[in-house]
DNA sequence: TAAATATATCAATATATCTTGATATATAAT
DNA sequence: ATTATATATCAAGATATATTGATATATTTA
């Protein structure tokens, strides 16, 4: 039941939802990748994509200094069918702005 | 994107879930069943009920006084999956106390 | 029409969640 | 070691959601 409540949890806000469908589209990034791109402050990214980690939905790769967060793979039936249906809605994607590593200065 | 946060919110509390299992298991109950089963008062279930309503997880059938809630059918792949996923879950159901009608008191 | 019962909504309080800015920890380079 | 950058956590205020008791509406029966 904890466990549920904390899929589904991680699926009711529209931040994380934005964060999913980003992640959903441009494989992994690491959370500077994502503030820039959707110009979030870092402990705001930072909280959420603890959540989606908790939730079961994202996986992070430490490399360095760098955590790079990508969408969990294999998905369970639940989990995979959720994000489908956040493919079909309508949300705003921004562009990706990715920054040269060595020099990502936030 | 309204109607998805809508259907994620109904699943997004431990009251809907018992009520969804509960009438998952019996089919359609009216409310004072409900509130007769589950010791809820009355204005907590039917605020629930309608939460579980706008997120397209039950209908309502009245018959006269009564207003039968029962599960929606067919459900669409994502809720139909949602309610798979509830049937997992340990949810303790309290036993049916069906009321014979006329004469609900209540 | 009046009384009784079923259901819905409102207002107040309690509880949980989100956002932000500040601070802490960790890694890399000099 | 020191400095710079990346990420995580904490504390405070703002916003949303849940619970309850009171009230409103609707239907049935007398």
């Amino acid at each position: 039941m904890e466990i549920y409540l904390k899929t589904i949890s991680a699926l009711h806000d529209e931040t994380r939802l934005l964060i999913l469908r980003f992640l959903d589209e441009h494989g992994a990034l690491c959370v500077c990748d994502l503030q820039n791109s959707l110009n979030m402050i870092q402990s705001r990214l930072s909280r959420h994509l603890k959540i989606l980690k908790e939730g079961g939905f994202v996986r992070v790769d430490r490399q360095g200094t760098w955590a790079y967060y990508s969408i969990r793979s294999p998905l369970d039936k639940f989990r995979a069918n959720a994000i489908e249906e956040i493919r079909h809605l309508e949300i705003n994607l921004p562009p990706l702005i990715k920054t040269e590593k060595e020099g990502c200065k936030r």
